[in-house]
DNA sequence: CTTATTTTAGTACAGTCGTACAAAAAAACA
DNA sequence: TGTTTTTTTGTACGACTGTACTAAAATAAG
């Protein structure tokens, strides 16, 4: 892939983004997104196989730029009930500085579907985003730290967890002037009281 | 407004909810939801004014059912922790029971924009979903039985559990087969201890 | 039964969509 | 430099959208 491709690829995501960001999903149309990176609607169609695609650069692109910022922080921890903090903080933090593009995620995510019908990335949410959550839990577990949890109930606390820091940036869209630091410090709270003993 | 008019435009309503539950907001197409119904296109542009004023009626006729089978579940309740599972426990069996309509509901309010971009019922839900929440935090805190709460903080609080009640519901269409009592029961447990003191 | 009203089916239309494609422009290479 | 390859533009096309509208059908009223 040469320089120019790479360069115009990374741009069109970018502007598809913005544009998703902008006027939601269903709204975002190639000749939008055309517009907003100042190109013809054939330069997308030469540089990318189909809508399809380019929609699916955002989710992955995220998930990249998501887990080399997570991954070191919790690794870092040494306790389990530290390891959670952290997830928490640092996903907040994540999302606060990547605003747009975050959002233009759930967006995706929640909307493109297969031909069938089906949501195209259902499945893959499991095993890359709850696992994770999942392994703190066990792990607290298993050291005492935290209270019981049977694998379901695992995946319910692993759930809501999600849910609380999905549900913050869909808030932080409608209300931009947030106090983060606040909904952080409230958010370990409830989930340190949560898992505890 | 006539027999045959709200015989009508209750079953195009029905039909444009199991269309978006089947296929999505963004492909649920008028002529689709007049293929569901096995009528022409043109009896729901006679019986709603666009398609505007059809999916407005998916969460108008969704709050009226919800608010009259949670109200009365809470008011019977006399102390705040015992409204607050109730809350949960409730609305937790009328997401099962409505799994259909709920989930177009979520994708509708989600997903339904105006003219300039912007998501249409994004205000409503504060005043018309938080404010409960916040009302029995706020009784909790006041009778102390709960934990002390900022106005901020509460809100989070309440914000939360919205967040894993409408995440569940999301959860219930990628798994059908979950087992609502333990998730319900699990929730019950995560929000009481979050707000023990 | 006749007439008036309500409701339905079917079609037409203007607009937007994603994609395909030909020609022009730019860049890379010799 | 001239030649080839890569990239961009602009347009055209078929498919699909929501809405408008006409004529037919069904129902209600007199």
């Amino acid at each position: 892939m040469s320089f120019i491709e790479k360069a115009r690829r990374a741009q069109i995501v970018e502007c598809a983004i913005e544009t998703i960001a902008e006027v939601g999903y269903a709204q975002a149309s190639l000749g939008q997104i055309a517009k907003r990176a100042k190109i013809s609607k054939g330069v997308i169609s030469y540089h990318f196989a189909n809508k399809e695609e380019l929609l699916e650069q955002i989710p992955i692109e995220y998930y990249m730029a998501w887990q080399s910022y997570i991954a070191p922080r919790i690794e870092a921890q040494k306790s389990p009930k530290e390891m959670l903090r952290v997830y928490i903080e640092s996903n907040l933090t994540f999302v606060d500085e990547n605003r747009k593009h975050v959002f233009a995620v759930i967006e995706t995510v929640s909307n493109q579907r297969t031909a069938d019908g089906k949501l195209r990335f259902a499945a893959d949410h499991d095993e890359t985003i709850l696992l994770p959550i999942e392994n703190i839990l066990t792990l607290g577990m298993q050291e005492g730290i935290f209270r019981e949890f049977t694998r379901p109930s695992a995946r319910v606390m692993a759930l809501t967890i999600r849910n609380a820091i999905d549900g913050f940036t869909i808030e932080l869209m409608r209300k931009p002037h947030l106090d983060v630091q606040e909904y952080t410090r409230e958010l370990v709270t409830i989930f340190d009281k949560s898992t505890k003993k």
